[in-house]
Parts: C-alpha cells; structure tokens; sequence
DNA sequence: TGAAAATATTATTTTTATTTAATATTCAAA
DNA sequence: TTTGAATATTAAATAAAAATAATATTTTCA
C-alpha cells in the first residue's frame, strides 16, 4: 500500500539523517540541558553579576534581590550544569563564570539582547 | 533595629544596581524568552537541519521525526520568538533562521556542545 | 561548648511547558 | 465544487520547572 511504503521511506530517511548527527543527539541534550539553566532570568542576572569575576552569595543576594534559599537553589542549578564553579573560604562561597567559552556565550547573548 | 536597617541598606543597594542595568530589565526578559525557546531538543534539531538554508515543514518532519502537529508547534513557538521565519509557496511553508545573529548564537551552542 | 552567621538541602505547593489528540485552514487540481 | 495534501490551531491531559517554606550543614568566634 502507498502509505506504508510512503511512511517506510520517510523513517528510513529519518534514520539516516539521526544516524548522520546520531553522536549529536547526546550533544544536542547537553545543549538543551545548558540552555535551560540559562534561560531564567534570575540566573541571567547572576551571570550579569559574575561576568566581571567572583561574588559572593551575599553579594549575589544584593545583586539579584532574590532571597538566600532561592538564589541557592539557582546557583546549585547553574553548579550542576557547569555553568558557574564555586570555591569556599571560612563560611563564605564564592562563584565564578565556569570557563571562557560559557562567558562568550553569555557575553554573544549579552550583545544579542542589550543593544547599548 | 540592627535587622532592619541592615536589610534597607541591602534593598537600596539592590535597587542602585537594578537601576544601574535597569533598562536591561526588560533585556533580560527579552534573552530569557528567546533562550527558553532555543532550550528544547526538538527545537536545537529543527535549527540544526536550518542551518544550510530553509526547509519545507516535511522536510522537518523528516528530520526531527516529529510528527506534524508537534512539529507545527514548535515552529511556531520559534516563530514567536523571531528565532525563525516562514514564507508559504503554494501549500508548503518554507522555513529559515530568522538573522545572522541567530545563526551566530547556533553555531557557537554548536561549536560548544558538538566538538567534533 | 554553643550560639550565630553564611550557605545548602529537602519537601511541598504552584506555575508553566509539553505532549497528545482532535479539528480547522489553505490551496491545488481533478 | 469538492477532494486531498500540507500545514496550523485549539483544548485537554501530563510532565517539568519554580517558588515557598522549613530545616540542615559548615564554620567562626565568644
């Protein structure tokens, strides 16, 4: 029947064409996994704020507003996807941008949504 | 009391820095949104398979092996956000990334998340 | 030791996004 | 002028993310 044979074909090229970006579907949920941390605003905010070098929470409270138990939440999630890494000194964190390519990102996005 | 002046000299300096990217407020929604988007494995396919030149929604479903009423939605979440663009010839739609610094922000998501 | 400051974690509720399924539109061609 | 192909929209059900609140950890210092 023409609509199996149809269907066939389309999911052979479907295959084909996951099997061309196939290592890329792990690749792709990465991105999506990064990108989804970064989409919020608060968690932009912290990036504002880190752009330049390390904070501290207390800093980042004052910056963003948001109180101590939230911005935690926010910035373990951003921990989590290597978005930012912290180091502890006495009873006080600090975080920082993880790597120069999250900070190009940020800053490309940045250039993208704040025209000056 | 100690407490309540403590917090009113962090609220004024919360408000002295929002001030300070303060018209970015609206900014960083306008990031957050486009992000939020862009943050999903359907929707980072759907680019990929964009990011030569405009396909015709068949052509997507193909790719994505979504099936059209799925596919449909997220185009047009896309197209909401001006990450795509659309014209229809005859009874296709052709799709395409919207500008030059959408596909900027791609290839560099790209070049991050898929080193080949 | 034990109290307090700074930060982190967990559990629950609320909100938002996603999928699925059904239906509608638009256009071409018979 | 109605049939079918291609795409779009809407509504409902499900899943995921966020906010809130309560509590826990870690470290310093009296």
């Amino acid at each position: 029947m023409e609509t199996t044979t149809y269907s066939s074909r389309a999911e052979a090229l479907r295959d084909e064409l996951n099997q061309l970006f196939g290592s890329q579907e792990r690749n792709i949920d990465q991105a999506t996994r990064s990108l989804k941390v970064l989409a919020h605003p608060a968690r932009l905010k912290i990036l504002c704020a880190l752009r330049t070098g390390e904070q501290t929470v207390q800093d980042l409270e004052y910056y963003t507003g948001l109180k101590q138990t939230t911005l935690s939440q926010h910035l373990s999630l951003l921990r989590s996807r290597d978005i930012v890494t912290s180091r502890r000194e006495a009873n006080f964190s600090f975080y920082r941008i993880a790597n120069d390519r999250i900070l190009e990102l940020f800053e490309l996005i940045k250039d993208i949504y704040c025209q000056t």
